[in-house]
DNA sequence: TAAAGTAGTTTACAATATAAACCAAATATT
DNA sequence: AATATTTGGTTTATATTGTAAACTACTTTA
């Protein structure tokens, strides 16, 4: 009847993430921190699980003598961002 | 930017108990069990919590001698899910 | 009357989410 | 030139949640 929701995904927090990447396709750790609203350690340690499922590459770099880490979302990311939209359609009734 | 998402129905089972409902007005423990695909036990939880929340109703009486639980949805409980819809629904992007 | 079935509830544990504490380096202040 | 503050995070500890397994209580069937 219902289907399975990717647990990664079924996240506010992993999923507030994934749409602002797969709409900006890039995106710094501060912008996210600003977009999601999340407290920092959350955002990094969310940013690690969906990294570790290669949904995100994250890029650890420099600026102005800074850190600088840099997120993109994968095509695995995408495809699975996609099947989870599907699938919490089906929860949301007819009027989606 | 992102809506919070009500925890409570930010659950697989809890959403696909209040999304069963919501469709039918009024169902019995085992077709929940049924249409969920839930344990009986996970079953009796969630529905516990949406129902100490007042999104429920339960009613629980016999029927052939046997013990008989009865959900319906309140009007409190359809309010829930319609603003959980529409603030998913951000988190979904404009495909939506 | 013993075994199996119905209809759940309770409990114990595993997984998840999150804030608080921490870290390393850079810049600003006294 | 110390010291304090800020940046940009990570790690850790705790609280919350989710879930399966075990249990309860009663009923039916053999």
């Amino acid at each position: 009847m219902f289907k399975e929701l990717d647990p990664l995904l079924h996240s506010q927090l992993r999923l507030a993430i994934m749409s602002v990447l797969i709409s900006v396709k890039e995106a710094e750790f501060s912008y996210l921190k600003e977009k999601t609203g999340a407290t920092a350690g959350n955002l990094s340690v969310q940013i690690s699980k969906l990294s570790e499922a290669d949904y995100i590459t994250v890029e650890k770099t420099f600026r102005d003598n800074y850190p600088l880490t840099v997120c993109k979302v994968t095509g695995k990311g995408i495809t699975a961002f996609d099947t989870y939209v599907k699938a919490i359609k089906e929860y949301l009734g007819t009027k989606s």
